[in-house]
DNA sequence: CACTCCCGCCAATTA
DNA sequence: TAATTGGCGGGAGTG
C-alpha cells in the first residue's frame, strides 16, 4: 500500500513512503491474496526505524482526520489497486470528507481490506522472515499502528499471535522485538509435543462425546496434576489452563493461539474445524458450553486464524460433514520440525549463522499475574536474543520458578537439552510418567521429523516435499530402527531392496538395519479408498461426529494417543501423511481396520534417564530414542468395525495415561511397547500408496507374504514390523482391514522369521532380547504396567524397550506392560479383536467411500494390485513414493 | 441466514 | 493515576 501511495502520494504523504519497502518478494506469501500483491512485499531487511520515527511524528502531528483519510486511502488503494486512484490524492484527502464520500465508497474500503489478515500481511511484510542475527529489529507498536493505519488494538491482535509463535517477543512497553522465523520450527515442535500431550487423543477422536470426556480429562489434569503438568509443556501456555486461575492471560489470545496451533500439529489430518477447536479451547467452561462463549471463542479463533493464514501456516478450507459444511482450517505449515540441525537447514534460507548460539536462546518467561508461569523457551538462536533483555515481566515474575536460566549460550542443541532437562526435572519431580511423556515426545518429535511427506520444515514455504529421503535425516540416529515416513516406509519396508536403497541413500545405516518402517497410522488408512483430497477434507475433518467417524477418530486416535503417551514418535510420521491423505480413505480404513500406525512408544523408565542426562542428554536422549524407536503398529485389526469397542475405552485410557502416566498400562490398548530397534530388520512390507489416479488403494504388503487373505503374514523382524494391508473392497468391506501382526520375536537376530499370520497386528519387538513377551489375545488383557521408570540407565538403553503402542482402535486393546525390570522388557499385551467377520457397520461404510472406491478404477484393482505389488514390491515402493509425492503436492 | 470478523468499549495490568 | 494491554461481544459486511 505504502508503496503505491508513495509513488503517487509521495508528494503528499511522505510518511507513507518510509514504511515499507517495496521489494516484494517474499517467498512467503505464496498463497495470499492476489489482490494486493503489493502487500506481499517483503523486505529483506528490517526497515530502519528512524524514518519511522519521523513518520510517527508527522502522523501524530497530522490531524486525526488526516490520518483517517490517509489510512482509508491507503487501505483502499492497495486493494483497488490501483491505480485509478491516481487521481488527485491530495485532493482527495481534502475532498474526501464530503463529496468524496462517494468516491470512498467506490473505493470502498471494504471490510476485507481492513481485515486482520491483510493487516497482518502488511505487518509481516515489514520484517524479514529470517533476520540476520545481528540485527535486532524492534517494533514499536505505535509506529506500526500509525504506519499501517490502524488502531493499536489491532496490532495487539497480531502481535499476540506472533508472540505465541515466538516470532516476536515483547521487550518493553511499546516495544516488541522481531525474531522472524528462525525459531519457528522449534516453536512448532514444542507445540507439537505439548499438543500431543494434551490433545493427542482428542485430535484423533474428535467426537463430541470425546470432547466431553476430553474436557473431563482436562479438568482432572488440572485439578490433580496441575503443577506437574505444567512442567511438561514447554510452553506454559498449555499449562496455563490448569495452572492459573485464569487471569486474563489465561484466556489470552496467545494461549489460544498456541493451543490452536497444537491442535493442528497433533491432528492427523491437519485440518481443524473451528467449532471443534472452539470446543476444545473452551476448556474451562467445559461444562458450560455457553453458546455465547462458544461464539466468542470462535471469533477469537478467526482472529488467530487470520494471522496464521498470513503467516502461511494454515489455510481455510471447508470440511463437509454429514451435517454440512463447516469452516475449518488446514495446516499448511511445516509438519515436522527438524531438530536443531534440521532447523538450520530449514532455515537455510536465511543465512543464519547460528551465532545465536551464544546469546542464544532466549528464554522467555511470561508469567501471568496469577502466577502461572508460562515460560516459553525458545530456542531461539540468533534472532531471539534480543529478547533477553526485558520481557515484560519476566524478571518480575515472582512466580515462575522456571525462570531458570536462560542460557544464552546454548546452541539450539543446548536449548533443547535444557528443555529436556527441565522437563525431566519437573517431570520427575512431578511425575515420572509425565516426564517420560515429554521426553518421549521430544524424542519422538525428533524422530518423526524424518517423515518424508512432510513439508520441509524450515522454510517459509511449505512445500511439500515428497521426498522422503530428505526427510529421513532422522535417520541420523544411529539407531537402526526408525520410523519411516510414509513414503519412505514403503520403500523401506520392502525387503526387497528398493526401499532399502532409498533408505540407504538417506541413511545407510538405517537401511540395513531398519527393521521396519513406521507408517503413520494415517497412511494405513490410506489404503482404502482413495478419495481425493478434496473428498478427504470432507471426511476427515469432521472428526468425530458420527459413530462412524468416531470410529475413525478412534482409530486415528490410538496412534495419537500412543504417541502422546508413548512417545510421540509416531505422530510425526503419521501426520504428514495425513494431510494429504484423504480422510475418506482413512475412514474407510478406519472402519475396517486400524491404521497401522507405528508408534514409537516411549519407554518408560528409560526415557527419563536419558533425559536426565544433561544437555548432551538431550541429544543423547534423542539417540536413544532413535534406537528405541518403536513402532507401534497398530494392530488394528479390523476392529474398526467394531465400534463395539468403545472408543471411550481408548479415550479413557488415553486420558488416564495422559493425565498421569503415560506409562500406565493402558488398559486398553494402546501401548504396546516395544523395543528397540537396534536390530536390523528388513522391511517386510510395502506400503503402496495409491496412485494419484487411483487414489483408492494402498496396500501394504508384507514382503513375504501375499496378502491374499485377510490376514497377512508378516515377517518377523527383530523389531517389529507392522504389516498391514488394507484392502478396501466392497467385498472386503466386511473386513477391510487386514493386519498382520508381525511380531517380533524377540530379538531375533535372525530376522525374519516368521511371521505370524495372525491377523493381527504387529508389534515390535524389543530390541533386546526379546525378553519381552508379547501377548496377543483377542480378549483384552490388562496387565499392570510397570512402573515407569524410575531409575534407569541413562545413557544406555541397553535394551531399549520400545513400546509400541500400537494403535489400537477400540477394537483392539493392547496393553503393554513394562517389565519392572525397567526398561527391560516390556510385555505387551494386545488384545485384538478379531477381525470380526462382521462387516463394518453400515454407517461406517459410507457410500462415499465406496464411491471413492469405485471411482477410481485403479483403486479397484486392489486385489490385483496387491498381487502385483507383491510381485514387484520394489517397484511399487518407488512408485508409491512418487505417488505420495505427487499426492502431497497435488493437494494444494 | 450463516459465516466472518471489524470495531472499539472498557477492564485488567503496567508503568 | 495514566497508559498500555487485551478480553469481549455487538453487530455489520459478505456471500
Amino acid at each position: 500500500e505504502n508503496i503505491f501511495e508513495q509513488s503517487r502520494m509521495a508528494p503528499k504523504t511522505p510518511i507513507k513512503n518510509e514504511p515499507i519497502d517495496l521489494s516484494k518478494q517474499k517467498g512467503c506469501t505464496p498463497e495470499r491474496n492476489p489482490i494486493t500483491p503489493v502487500k506481499i512485499i517483503d523486505r529483506p531487511q528490517p526497515d530502519p526505524w528512524t524514518p519511522t520515527a519521523n513518520l510517527k511524528i508527522l502522523v501524530s502531528a497530522a490531524s486525526p482526520d488526516m490520518r483517517d483519510r490517509e489510512k482509508k486511502k491507503e487501505l483502499f488503494r492497495p486493494i483497488e489497486n490501483s491505480e485509478q486512484s491516481d487521481t488527485p490524492d491530495s485532493l482527495q484527502y481534502d475532498i474526501v470528507d464530503d463529496s468524496t464520500v462517494d468516491e470512498f465508497e467506490k473505493q470502498r474500503p471494504s471490510r476485507k481490506q481492513k481485515s486482520l489478515g491483510l493487516l497482518c500481511q502488511k505487518f509481516l511484510a515489514r520484517y524479514p522472515n529470517y533476520p540476520l542475527s545481528t540485527e535486532k529489529t524492534t517494533i514499536s507498536l505505535d509506529e506500526v499502528a500509525s504506519i499501517l493505519g490502524v488502531e493499536r488494538r489491532r496490532i495487539y491482535d497480531i502481535v499476540n499471535v506472533l508472540e505465541s509463535l515466538h516470532l516476536v517477543s515483547r521487550v518493553a512497553k511499546n516495544q516488541y522485538c522481531w525474531h522472524g522465523r528462525h525459531n519457528l520450527s522449534q516453536t512448532l515442535k514444542m507445540l507439537q509435543e505439548a499438543g500431543e500431550l494434551q490433545y493427542g487423543e482428542l485430535m484423533t477422536s474428535q467426537h463430541k462425546e470425546q470432547d466431553l470426556e476430553y474436557k473431563f480429562e482436562k479438568r482432572k489434569k488440572e485439578a490433580i496434576p496441575d503443577s506437574q503438568d505444567r512442567p511438561l509443556l514447554d510452553f506454559s501456555e498449555l499449562d496455563c489452563s490448569s495452572a492459573s486461575a485464569n487471569s486474563r492471560k489465561d484466556k489470552s489470545l496467545r494461549i489460544m493461539s498456541q493451543k490452536f496451533v497444537m491442535l493442528f500439529l497433533v491432528s492427523k489430518t491437519k485440518i481443524v474445524t473451528l467449532d471443534i477447536a472452539a470446543k476444545i479451547l473452551i476448556e474451562e467452561t467445559q461444562d458450560t458450553v455457553d453458546h455465547s462463549k462458544f461464539k466468542t471463542k470462535v471469533r477469537r479463533l478467526y482472529d488467530i486464524a487470520n494471522v496464521l493464514t498470513s503467516l502461511g501456516l494454515i489455510k481455510k478450507v471447508h470440511v463437509t460433514e454429514e451435517r454440512g459444511r463447516k469452516p475449518a482450517f488446514k495446516w499448511i505449515g511445516p509438519v515436522e520440525f527438524p531438530e536443531k540441525t534440521d532447523e538450520l537447514r530449514g532455515h537455510s534460507p536465511t543465512p543464519d549463522p547460528l551465532p545465536g548460539t551464544q546469546r542464544g536462546a532466549c528464554v522467555q518467561y511470561e508469567t501471568s499475574a496469577t502466577g502461572k508461569q508460562r515460560f516459553t523457551r525458545h530456542a531461539s538462536f540468533n534472532s531471539a536474543q534480543p529478547c533477553e533483555a526485558t520481557r515484560r515481566k519476566v524478571s518480575s515474575e515472582p512466580n515462575s520458578p522456571h525462570q531458570e536460566k536462560q542460557d544464552e549460550n546454548c546452541s539450539k542443541m543446548i536449548n533443547l537439552a535444557a528443555v529436556c532437562r527441565q522437563k525431566i526435572e519437573e517431570d520427575t519431580g512431578n511425575k515420572a510418567g509425565d516426564t517420560e511423556m515429554i521426553l518421549n515426545s521430544t524424542k519422538s518429535s525428533n524422530i518423526t521429523l524424518p517423515l518424508s511427506l512432510l513439508p520441509v520444515p524450515g522454510d517459509s514455504d511449505f512445500c511439500v516435499n515428497p521426498l522422503p529421503q530428505e526427510v529421513f535425516p532422522m535417520a541420523q540416529t544411529d539407531v537402526p530402527s526408525f520410523s519411516l515416513p510414509v513414503g519412505i516406509s514403503s520403500q523401506a519396508s520392502h525387503p526387497s531392496t528398493p526401499a532399502a536403497s532409498k533408505t540407504e541413500n538417506g541413511k545407510p545405516t538405517l537401511v540395513p538395519n531398519q527393521p521396519f518402517l513406521c507408517f503413520p497410522s494415517s497412511s494405513l488408512f490410506m489404503l482404502c479408498g482413495g478419495l481425493q483430497e478434496n473428498n478427504l477434507s470432507e471426511l476427515l475433518p469432521t472428526a468425530g461426529d458420527l459413530g462412524n467417524r468416531s470410529a475413525e477418530a478412534q482409530a486415528a486416535v490410538p496412534p495419537t494417543a500412543c504417541q502422546k503417551r508413548s512417545s510421540h514418535k509416531c505422530s510425526s510420521p503419521s501426520a504428514p501423511v495425513d494431510d494429504e491423505e484423504p480422510a475418506a480413505k482413512r475412514q474407510t480404513l478406519e472402519h475396517s481396520f486400524l491404521p497401522l500406525s507405528l508408534v514409537v512408544p516411549k519407554q518408560p523408565s528409560e526415557s527419563p534417564k536419558e533425559e536426565s542426562s544433561p544437555g548432551s542428554g538431550c541429544s543423547a536422549a534423542v539417540h536413544l530414542e532413535m534406537n528405541r524407536f518403536d513402532l507401534a503398529s497398530p494392530a488394528a485389526p479390523e476392529a474398526a468395525n467394531k465400534e463395539s469397542v468403545k472408543p471411550l475405552d481408548c479415550q479413557e485410557q488415553e486420558k488416564q495415561s495422559q493425565n498421569k502416566d503415560p506409562d500406565e498400562p493402558p488398559p486398553g490398548n494402546e501401548h504396546i511397547s516395544k523395543e528397540n530397534a537396534n536390530q536390523p530388520f528388513q522391511p517386510q512390507y510395502l506400503y503402496v500408496q495409491p496412485t494419484a489416479g487411483l487414489s483408492s488403494f494402498n496396500l501394504l504388503f508384507s514382503a513375504n507374504q501375499a496378502p491374499g487373505a485377510i490376514s497377512l503374514a508378516a515377517n518377523q523382524m527383530p523389531s517389529l514390523s507392522v504389516p498391514c494391508v488394507m484392502v478396501p473392497s466392497a467385498a472386503l468391506a466386511s473386513f477391510p482391514l487386514i493386519c498382520s501382526p508381525s511380531f517380533t520375536s524377540p530379538l531375533a537376530p535372525a530376522p525374519d522369521g516368521s511371521f505370524s499370520a495372525a491377523a493381527l497386528t504387529n508389534f515390535s519387538v524389543s530390541s533386546l532380547a526379546s525378553t519381552t513377551p508379547v501377548f496377543i489375545s483377542t480378549t483384552a488383557v490388562v496387565t499392570p504396567k510397570v512402573s515407569p521408570a524410575p531409575s534407569v540407565e541413562p545413557q544406555q538403553p541397553p535394551h531399549p524397550a520400545l513400546h509400541l503402542s500400537p494403535v489400537l482402535t477400540r477394537s483392539c486393546s493392547a496393553v503393554k506392560l513394562d517389565s519392572p525390570v525397567c526398561m527391560g522388557h516390556p510385555v505387551t499385551l494386545l488384545k485384538l479383536q478379531q477381525p470380526s467377520s462382521a462387516p463394518l457397520t453400515p454407517k461406517s461404510i459410507r457410500p462415499a467411500h465406496h464411491e471413492a472406491f469405485f471411482k477410481t478404477p485403479g483403486s479397484l484393482e486392489d486385489p490385483v494390485a496387491w498381487k502385483k505389488h507383491e510381485g514387484n514390491q520394489t517397484r511399487n515402493g518407488s512408485s508409491v513414493q512418487r505417488r505420495l509425492e505427487i499426492s502431497s503436492t497435488s493437494p494444494d
